[in-house]
DNA sequence: GAACAATGGTGGAAAATGTCAACTATCGTT
DNA sequence: AACGATAGTTGACATTTTCCACCATTGTTC
């Protein structure tokens, strides 16, 4: 039932570098967290010389992706408190990355885009998230890839769509 | 290529909630992070009333799967500074989870045990860890669930043997 | 159309986390 | 005995979350 290629015994103070995992091996939480936070480390580094806030590049990418989204919708989507996708919206207005315009329909409403400059800015950024994940996927192949994706996706759904 | 099920369209204001992912859907770190983002929330809820700090759980299994194991061991299996660890394991001592014992062989090293309220501790989050799961997974079938376990398996692997 | 609850956005304080650089004790090597 | 490397600890510091109060605007209710 689990898949378990770390069988590192115990005891005999084995050299190996593997620890066993025990039970936490039966959860697909744990392995998400593991390769999700080494992807995420890699990344960081990839991008360590601008000084990019953590949820900075989603926030842009996804605010392209929906131009004209506010920050609320924009908050709950990248899973962030609003606050905090203010100092972001601040910080992208900064670098002339993105730009907030008042809404005509509903006056309360931010209503976000992103700007030439930003869609460069994100052509860059994309480029090298290709390249840090390219290392780690090509140990994987196309099928297993599409697999994953779609099964996350369901994951995704399944969680979301709960209260 | 992309698995998207999110093709909403912008422009007609659709009322469908789910926004469009835009380039960030061929990246498989942004689903992973998704994925994970939600369920380490659900399991923190489903924990809310103990206040468990972050890396105490994973800390604890890991130990528990490995008695014996040092500090440094562990620090790097979960990812954590060593300065953390020392923290986290104060914690559990705090709580009677876990235990130091200065190692005869090496008197640098602290080897790190669970106590037996610890190990009952343990079967609690557990059993809550597989609730939350659950929801997730029964949308998968036990093949998927398989390769999934697989796939991720081999994609930190890949990641970790990297410098 | 006045009153009131609900929503989008801001600002700021406080707690939780993560990062780093000393510093001690111990080990291994020479 | 002397040296560098490792295990653990501590404390300072920056960065991130988490919350809560607040203002402007909207929508609803009578």
């Amino acid at each position: 039932m689990a898949t378990n290629s770390n069988l590192t015994a115990r005891g005999g103070e084995t050299e190996r570098s593997n620890l066993a995992l025990g039970r936490l091996g039966d959860f697909v939480g744990f392995r998400l967290r593991r390769v999700q936070n080494q992807l995420s480390r890699k990344f960081a580094a990839a991008n360590a010389d601008m000084g990019l806030r953590s949820g900075l590049f989603s926030s842009l990418a996804i605010v392209a992706a929906n131009p004209g989204i506010s920050q609320s919708e924009l908050s709950s989507e990248v899973g962030l408190d609003k606050s905090v996708t203010v100092t972001i919206i601040d910080e992208l207005e900064k670098y002339g990355w993105a730009e907030r315009r008042r809404s005509p329909d509903d006056r309360r409403r931010h209503a976000l885009y992103v700007t030439p400059e930003g869609d460069r800015q994100l052509d860059r950024l994309f480029a090298r998230m290709e390249e840090v994940e390219g290392a780690v996927l090509h140990s994987l192949t196309e099928a297993e890839h599409q697999m994953l994706n779609d099964v996350l996706d369901r994951m995704y759904d399944a969680v979301v769509r709960e209260l």
